[in-house]
DNA sequence: TCAATTTGGTTTATATTGTAAACTAGTTTA
DNA sequence: TAAACTAGTTTACAATATAAACCAAATTGA
């Protein structure tokens, strides 16, 4: 068995957007990461509420503009699990040619 | 909306473990597959049927020792929805810093 | 020789996950 | 004051994943 498991948190696009764009950028509001990832309202509010519980994002919510706002930014630990998550999907890209030949009978 | 979608196929912890080992090793046999994912059998059946009948793999089913022996090899369109679902995924992860500022209000 | 075990899988049934659609609560506009 | 808009949340259903159970043929052991 050669392969580190994918956090399941992450190894899901829609939450793997949220955290990849929030690695880039100090906080984000809800309709930056509505236009950014081109989800569903419903969806991305699920998402965002997932990596709040398991701490992976800080969400604030606040108003501007008398209309309610909502801004998430990373935490030290959906850093830490990002980064463990692009190293262990970059070991299984390179499974290839780890391994030249087929299984020995 | 700055992401690609990745493909659902590939998007998935043990096929992608399956497509990542045949993308390096000509052919792979059921067990091979089997101790280098840590999946279990069930769970394997399953995904090698799945990725066959979407023709990312080709799956020959002979005998060798009077035993049932599955055999399994990429084909050309599997090979590229591979690299396709790599490029992409990196990209994702290159979000990050490519937008340094939030969003203007 | 026939019961138990092993090989090499497949099928089934359940639990988990994902997502569209519907809904809520308040605000603005006409 | 009714209609439309903002900014989300909740719900209900569909799709997915996987462990557990099953199967057929082969082999081993008493």
């Amino acid at each position: 068995m050669r392969f580190k498991d994918l956090d399941p948190i992450l190894h899901q696009q829609l939450r793997l957007q949220i955290i990849s764009l929030l690695a880039g950028t100090e906080k984000a509001e809800f309709n930056f990461l509505l236009e950014e990832t081109g989800a569903s309202k419903g969806n991305l509010s699920i998402q965002i509420k997932k990596l709040q519980e398991v701490e992976y994002i800080e969400v604030v919510k606040g108003y501007r503009n008398n209309y309610p706002l909502t801004e998430c930014s990373l935490t030290p630990k959906g850093r830490m699990a990002f980064e463990i998550y692009v190293d262990s999907i970059e070991n299984y890209f390179r499974a290839v040619n780890k391994d030249s030949g087929k299984k020995k009978s």
